[in-house]
DNA sequence: GCTTGACCTTCTAGTTACTGGAAGGTGCAT
DNA sequence: ATGCACCTTCCAGTAACTAGAAGGTCAAGC
């Protein structure tokens, strides 16, 4: 099959395909006297792979480890953990962070009236040394 | 002072500062007699605004706006609540689906024994067709 | 006066993971 | 033979910087 029903199959946009290959995640497809890619069904599974490694949020250099190891039958299961535990202590982290983020932000916003009248607390928080939101500065 | 003081006052590194200039977020600075760019206080404040609001994550484009909010003296507190609750809508959807896959990914994770074995219910889930993880595809 | 070192300048390129578009070849149906 | 959809490659752009190269400047020390 070209790429284009790989894709529809996949899930993975051509583009995205194609990119692959030039990264090297995924190896190059064999070619139609043409020059088209051509692809198999093991291929197609390999980017279903890929798609749901990438939107459980695993990068592509993650993706390429996790691919060596669904490659590996002799693996342990004990390194796909390790992956994956490193990915939720990430996103934990990243979780956290955006947390105090909005928990920041929704303390302006409550603090701030909303209205056409220029004071806002939201501004004056952000510049330290001049409270009450003059311009200045550029 | 120079871009190094600057930056030391302000916390934004020089060469941010450079390219902060020169994608039009910060004015063009004006020179010293040799060509180095030369800050005043009312600079480094601007670059402390900068700083703060790119710690709470807007973006540099928002960080524009409220910029230019700032700047307004007869601005409407609205416009600014406005720019700080799309961002808090923005980082809540971030929050959302980062716990949707942290919440996958531990149940992936408390499934996998995790020890020198390759049976993985990991990498069985993330390849659909082939449970159990044979090595495939490519 | 000269050197040394820290600073400054510009420019290019790399990062992450794609995505869009241009220019041109292929496959198939009418 | 003429469309049209598909394929190919390559270049450029996205967000927000960051690293490094090649070279100019400034102040101190000898």
């Amino acid at each position: 099959m070209n790429i284009g029903m790989a894709s529809k199959k996949s899930g993975v946009p051509a583009k995205t395909i194609r990119y692959y290959e030039d990264i090297g995640l995924i190896p190059v497809a064999g070619r139609t006297a043409s020059g088209y890619r051509d692809y198999g069904d093991a291929e197609v599974e390999t980017l279903k792979f890929i798609n749901r490694a990438r939107s459980l949020g695993f990068s592509v250099h993650d993706v390429g480890d996790l691919l060596a190891l669904w490659r590996d039958r002799g693996r342990a299961s004990a390194d796909v953990r390790r992956i994956a535990q490193g990915h939720v202590a990430a996103v934990d982290r990243k979780i956290a962070e955006l947390q105090a983020i909005k928990q920041t932000l929704e303390g302006l916003i409550h603090r701030c009236h909303g209205d056409d009248r220029p004071d806002c607390p939201i501004l004056a928080e952000l510049a330290p040394a001049c409270c009450g939101g003059d311009g200045h500065g550029l």
